[in-house]
DNA sequence: TCAAAACATGAGCCTGGCTCACATTGTAGC
DNA sequence: GCTACAATGTGAGCCAGGCTCATGTTTTGA
């Protein structure tokens, strides 16, 4: 059900979609729909969950030992090679959340604040000398930026893309050196 | 009538404000704002496209002498606090902007895309060795970046925003020096 | 076997964007 | 001043889409 609804914004977009096309398409009365989506936007929200969800996981991986011990400037291009790659792969996800953010801009929020916590918990593994507040100040920064990037780079012609990507490895990696690098204080 | 709608608009949200209260509180029928309008969305682009135009100025002032000749990090950090300055100031442009991107993704696109132009135009005065690829590239990198970041920024408590605004300037300055600094190559 | 609860259904309500037939005002020739 | 015609103003109502709820239909349990 949530597939078929997916597919279908993903086709035409959120507000091109009626909740009629996604019950008939899923072979449900709309009565029924309603049954497990309290309104059209909670259909959304269940999508957005599972998108972040998923790309939380792909973060987590980023917290293992073998990854941690990696050199930063690996790290931060396996990083976002990462996020980009997820991009790529799930269409879902920019269709969905290009909504979210007008639509339900809390659920969105929620979805930030995730990855946000997610990656403030990474960052005293990488250096335990960064107090709470930096962490999550630069969590924050990390997310909305790249996130942003990444997502803006995915609708650019290829090259421009690949361009695009190399140059927020190089942002990201530029931003967190001083905070990361051995020679930082 | 912009403005009765703006108003609208911030307060309560694109999607909650119909045609006809915008009608009744500019005080006009409805046929006549369909008149001047061809529908809803392009009240909101009319917005958009003011707004645009007024942050466009702004960064047009750094593209003056005075600006260019100053030191990197003092450049780029009144880019961004004007940046921020107007994002606080204008509070419309967020309601406003938070919309367009959805509603009219073409119009959020030209909009970038003229803050991008106006940026690629400003980098060659700053370090003329830079290839016309490279000033695209950054141009993009840091409007999207930078208009993502302060934007959201502007949502949280003072105190935290302050410091990611800060962090903000450290981003764009680490990203901009290798570009930039007479160092660089 | 039969209440009564639980669930499924889709005709239709309601709201909001937008239209268009009609009213009003402005213009020009006599 | 009067009539014909054009330009402009107006708001009742059309239509589509989100959502409801009265009415079946099935399941449960005594």
């Amino acid at each position: 059900m949530l597939d078929v609804a997916e597919a279908a914004f993903v086709e035409r977009g959120y507000a091109a979609v009626t909740t009629k096309e996604i019950a008939a398409a899923a072979e449900v009365p709309i009565g029924t729909l309603y049954q497990f989506f309290p309104d059209k936007g909670a259909i959304l929200q269940a999508l957005a969950e599972r998108y972040t969800d998923l790309l939380d996981q792909q973060l987590q991986h980023f917290a293992t030992e073998a990854m941690l011990s990696l050199p930063l400037k690996s790290y931060v291009e396996q990083f976002i090679e990462s996020i980009d790659r997820f991009f790529q792969d799930t269409p879902g996800y920019q269709a969905v959340f290009a909504e979210i953010t007008t639509v339900m801009p809390e659920t969105d929020e929620a979805g930030d604040q995730q990855l946000i916590q997610t990656f403030t918990r990474i960052l005293p593994k990488l250096n335990d000398h960064l107090s709470a507040e930096d962490c999550e100040a630069i969590s924050f920064v990390m997310v909305k930026a790249i996130g942003n990037l990444v997502w803006r780079a995915s609708g650019q012609e290829p090259k421009f893309r690949q361009r695009l990507v190399k140059e927020t490895q190089q942002l990201a990696f530029n931003y967190l050196s001083p905070y990361l690098l051995a020679a930082a204080g």
